[in-house]
DNA sequence: TGTACATCAGTGAACGCGCGTTCACTGATGTAC
DNA sequence: TGTACATCAGTGAACGCGCGTTCACTGATGTAC
């Protein structure tokens, strides 16, 4: 209708921002802007005093979707006593809570390929994201080097993200809690054994 | 133009079919009829005489590509000499030649979380294919019961589609070949240690 | 084997719909005096 | 502090485009006699 204060137009970014990141994980990437825009009572038109297009928004929820993941993480990870943190986003992140509500958790297991079919530019602003989220989560990553713990993120999200999105793939319900019970149990054993291993 | 011989009209379903599961695969479930169609020098229009739908397409092209995978590693399995079957499987799934050519390899690493958000129907179509796949690689995973054969099914091809998937979602060029040559030694590791074990 | 006719693969226009983006307009906000 | 005016957040119509699906039409194929 007309002119905004300044704290009123943050708000209005903020809340796009946001439900479209919870959009996309929950949908993917075709979720339209004018989808967005109506679920928060807008018109489609305002939406290009917030962003400059659609990728510009899809940039902004992705990273905001990954911080908010590693974020997450990081807190569950804080919560649990030394020793037992590793163990802790592994729970995490295998949980059914995960598989339920892709709209809130993490962004890998359910645009991956998505951001691989993105354009270059895209996916320059992308790759600064994800970097952000393996330096929150390499420091709770067994390894002797910064780099060795770098390594385990990338095999252990990469492989618990896969396992989440093939869960998500299969339709029967008691095949789907048995294969998060089975992977989880998996990633616990062969990355958080907390016995044995020295 | 006009009616076509018994021959020439499954010469055509096939073609539309082989060249829907690899554009899926290549860009995603949201590649058009009329795009497909056009590929082939046909108009969208003559679609409905193959298939009832885009659904029936989406599941004829998906149980396609995820059989033509398994024939191809079982092919690939069956060269290698006895006791390196399942190294020669995790090698030739985590290749350079997978992460370049998405469109004739593993339909989960593009199209899992795409499998998840299709509607009950369509994914109780897909859950007979994904029994398929696991049921003709099983045999190849390690386990003392078949169980365990489909446990290890589960868990590997999971994390492995998860590992390609990230490793297209990364922009960088030499990241890329990094996380590919990280996730293919540990799976090989960790899962086809020909030596040690017993 | 030859003829008449029903079948139906493929065409291309049309359906209603939604997409990302632009733009003239509105009126409250923020600012300059 | 009060007034005049520029700014611009949000609206809603319009742009060109592509989507999945339907349908009247065409003419070669396959079949019935």
């Amino acid at each position: 209708m007309a002119k905004r204060s300044v704290a009123e137009k943050a708000e209005t970014h903020e809340k796009i921002l946001r439900h479209a990141s919870q959009a996309f994980r929950a949908q993917g990437s075709g979720v339209g802007i004018g989808e967005v825009m109506k679920e928060l009572g807008l018109t489609h038109g305002g939406f290009y005093r917030h962003f400059e297009s659609k990728d510009d928004l899809l940039v902004e929820a992705i990273t905001l979707s990954l911080n908010e993941i590693a974020d997450r993480l990081e807190r569950v990870a804080e919560k649990a006593e030394e020793g037992k943190r590793l163990e802790a986003i592994i729970t995490a992140y295998l949980s059914s809570d995960h598989l339920l509500h892709p709209e809130t958790w993490c962004a890998l297991a359910t645009l991956a390929p998505d951001m691989g079919r993105q354009s270059v530019g895209v996916r320059k602003q992308l790759d600064v994201a994800l970097q952000a989220y393996m330096a929150k989560m390499s420091k709770y990553m067994p390894g002797k080097t910064q780099q060795e713990q770098r390594d385990t993120f990338l095999i252990l999200f990469s492989g618990m993200a896969g396992a989440m999105a093939m869960t998500r793939a299969v339709g029967d319900k008691t095949m789907r809690e048995y294969m998060l019970d089975l992977t989880r149990k998996y990633y616990l054993e062969a990355f958080a054994k907390t016995s044995a291993t020295a």
